[in-house]
DNA sequence: TGTTAGCACTCCTAACATTTGAGTGCTAAC
DNA sequence: GTTAGCACTCAAATGTTAGGAGTGCTAACA
C-alpha cells in the first residue's frame, strides 16, 4: 500500500479532474483544459509541473510525446480506491427499472443480466448458484417402462432435476414405493455434498432387500442433481463493447465476444474471482486492466449476491477502462439489496419479483 | 426463370472462374486474371468484351470504376444453381467430423453446432424440435408438500418437463395416485397438440369426483410440456464473422453478433425458412444476400432435418456472400446422413437427463 | 519558494498533391 | 470473331505541408 503521504492534496484533485474528463471524453487531457476545468485557480504551467509529477509517480501516462494524459492502470485503481465519490443517498431518486416478476431462477438470472447490461450499456455476465450446495427438499422414483426408472429430485428454491435410470432389473410398484420412503426419510435436508460414501454406507444398512440397488440409485441421483452444466453463467450485452471504440477494433472485440460466447474463459475468471477472499465490506470488487491477464483493455466490477438457502453467485460488468465506476458500483449495491429483498418478501428465491433495479445518468 | 439461351457456354465458363477466383481471393477480378487462370486460351481484351456483357446481364459488378469485377447477387444465384460442382462421391474422403455420443438431445445439438462451425468456420444456427409435436410416454403428479404438486412428463426421446402446481385444496396420496392413473390412461402417446378443449371435457366425465381439479392441471400440464422456451435455438462460431473482413467492421459485425446474442431475430429467420415450402430434392437451400432483408451481406445455407418422432428442425450455416458453398452445403449433406445414422444407433435421440427448473404460478 | 508567462520544440492529424498500377473501353488491324 | 495497343479512370499508397494541441524549460515575479 502506497504511504498517505504519496499524493499532495492539489495533486489528487488534478489527477481527480484528468480522470473525471478522461471518463467522460475518452480524449488524453491536456494542462489548459484542467487549467479551466477546475476550481483551483492555477495556470497551465503550473499544472504541468504537476502533471509531470504524477506521471513520474505512475498514475497517469502520455500516449506519445505531445498529447495529453491518460490515466494509467494504478491511476484508475486510486480513483476507486479514494477518489470516486459514494453518493449512496441519490439511489433513491433514480429512473426505476423493472425486472419483471418471473417464477423461475433461470429466467430471473437472465433477466437481470439483461436489464444490467441495458442499464449500463456494458457486458455483463452472473454466475448462477452452484447446485452442490442447495438442500434437498424432496425426491421421486418412478417406473417409465420396465427398465427405465425417473428420478425427479426438487430442490430449495423450487429447483428441478431429473434424469432417466437405466435398470437391469425391474422394479415393483410396492419396491419403488418403498424406495421412495426411504431415499425421502434419508435425503430430505441434505445438499448433494452430504451424499457421500458414509451416507451411502449407512443408507445400505438400513435399506434391507434393496441394499444393492440403493448405492446405484444413490448415485444417479447425486448425479441427477448436479446435471452436466454445472455452474451455468448467463451473459447478456456483449456487443455493447462495439460501443467503446478502444475495445472494437476486430482482434479485440473478436477475443472478447469470444469469451462471451463460450464462455469457458469466464468460468475461469469467476472462479478465480470467486476464491479471491477479501473482506470487502460490500463485496464490490474492480479489476482494472492487467488485474486480469487476459483482458488487459477491459475492467471488470463484480458483486457477489447470496439469496440464502446457498444460493450464492457472482455477477460482473465488463466495460473498457474508463467504464463509469461510479453508476456501475451504484447499480451493483443496488441490485444486491434489490435481490436480498426477493429473498425477504417472498420465502424462496425463484419465486417472486424484483423492481426498480435504479438506473441514472451521469 | 431465364431462358436457358440467356449465357453462352463461354460466358458460363468466364462466369465460373470469376465466381471461383472471388470465392478464394476475397477481390475482384480482372480480365488479365482470368485470360491467363482459365483453360480457353483467349486474351483479356476478349475476356473484356465478354465481361462486358455479363455486367449488363446482372450476373457481375464492378465495385468502382476501374477495378475487376465481383459476382452479383444473381450471379451467386447463378452458380449455386448451375455451375457448382456438386461431388457427392467425395463425401467419404472428406475429413470425417465427429459428434460425440451423447445421450442427451439438447447436449447433441450444442454439440452439432460447435463442430460444425469448426468445420466450416462460419456461424451457425441449429433449431431445436418443437415439443408441440412429440408424444408423451409417461405422466407423473407427485405432492411436494400440502399445497405444492410436481407434474413431470416423460416424452419420446426422454424429453423430460415439469413444474410444480400450486393447489388451493391439497390432496390425499390415494386422491393423487387415481388421478396419475387417469392421466397417464389418457395422454400417453398424444401430443401437446391433441390435448384440446374437447379432450379436457371428455376426461372431466371420466373424472368422476376429480372432474373439477383435472382441468386445472391439464391446463398446468400443457404448460408445462411447452415450458416456456419453445423452440430454443443453439448458435455457435458467432465470431467466426470476424474471419471475413466484409463482415467485420463495427456496423455489421455488432449486428450480426447481435443477432448470434439475443436470438429473436434467427428465431423469425428460421420461421420463415421453415414456412419455405419447396420441393427440395435434400431440403438444403441457400439464401443469397437480399433474400433475406435483413442480413443483406450475408448468405445463408440451411437444411432441415427429421430424426423421426417428431423431432425436426432447421440447420443454419451464414458467412459471407463469398462463403464457400460447395463445402458447406457438402458438409451439411453429410450431417444428416450421420444424424440419421445416431437415431438408427441408439434407437431414441436423447436417452437420458433433461435438466428443468421448477415453475410455479404466478 | 511557489507560481506564472513566454517560447521553442515535438509530434499527431488532417488535408492536399502525387504517383502507381490494375483494370477498363475503344479502335484498328489481323 | 479475335487481338494488340493505347488512352483513360480511379482507388490506394505515398509524400508533403500546415496547423494545433501539448509539452518542458527558463526566467521573471510575488
Amino acid at each position: 500500500m502506497a504511504e498517505m503521504t504519496e499524493l499532495t492534496e492539489r495533486q489528487e484533485k488534478i489527477l481527480n479532474v484528468i480522470i473525471r474528463n478522461y471518463l467522460e471524453t475518452g480524449e488524453p487531457v491536456g494542462s489548459r483544459t484542467i487549467s479551466k476545468n477546475s476550481d483551483l485557480n492555477l495556470s497551465s504551467a503550473t499544472i504541468r509541473n504537476e502533471m509531470s509529477d504524477l506521471e513520474e509517480l505512475g498514475y497517469i501516462l502520455q500516449p506519445h510525446t505531445s498529447a495529453g494524459r491518460i490515466p494509467s492502470d494504478k491511476g484508475y485503481r486510486f480513483y476507486v480506491d479514494h477518489l470516486m465519490e459514494q453518493k449512496d443517498q441519490e439511489i433513491n431518486e433514480v429512473k426505476e427499472m423493472v425486472v419483471e416478476r418471473t417464477d423461475q431462477m433461470e429466467k430471473m438470472l437472465k433477466q437481470v443480466v439483461k436489464v444490467l447490461a441495458n442499464s449500463t450499456q456494458y457486458a455483463t455476465m452472473i454466475s448462477a448458484p452452484a447446485v452442490r450446495g442447495i438442500r434437498v427438499r424432496f425426491v421421486q422414483l418412478s417406473a417409465v417402462n420396465d427398465h427405465e426408472l425417473l428420478s425427479v429430485v426438487v430442490m430449495d428454491g423450487n429447483v428441478v432435476r431429473n434424469r432417466i435410470i437405466k435398470l437391469e432389473q425391474s422394479l415393483s410398484n410396492e419396491d419403488i414405493l418403498k424406495l421412495n420412503m426411504l431415499l425421502n426419510t434419508n435425503l430430505s435436508g441434505l445438499t448433494v455434498n452430504d451424499i457421500n460414501l458414509a451416507l451411502i454406507q449407512k443408507m445400505r444398512q438400513n435399506a434391507g432387500s434393496y441394499s444393492g440397488i440403493i448405492a446405484e440409485v444413490l448415485e444417479n441421483i447425486a448425479g441427477t442433481i448436479e446435471s452436466d452444466e454445472e455452474r451455468e453463467i448467463y451473459t447478456s450485452g456483449a456487443t455493447n463493447i462495439f460501443k467503446y471504440p478502444e475495445l472494437s477494433d476486430s482482434e479485440k472485440a473478436s477475443h472478447l465476444i469470444s469469451a462471451f460466447e463460450d464462455k469457458g474463459e469466464l468460468k475461469d475468471l469467476i472462479e478465480d474471482i470467486e476464491s479471491d477472499e477479501d473482506g470487502n465490506p460490500n463485496g464490490i470488487k474492480v479489476y482494472i486492466g492487467n488485474d486480469i491477464p487476459s483482458m488487459q483493455d477491459c475492467s471488470v466490477v463484480t458483486a457477489k449476491y447470496d439469496l440464502g438457502d446457498g444460493f450464492k453467485g457472482t455477477i460482473g460488468i465488463l466495460g473498457p477502462k474508463r467504464m463509469d465506476y461510479e453508476n456501475v458500483m451504484r447499480q451493483l449495491k443496488q441490485l444486491k439489496s434489490q435481490l436480498g429483498d426477493i429473498v425477504h418478501s417472498s420465502e424462496l428465491p425463484g419465486t417472486s419479483s424484483v423492481k426498480g433495479i435504479g438506473k441514472k445518468e451521469l
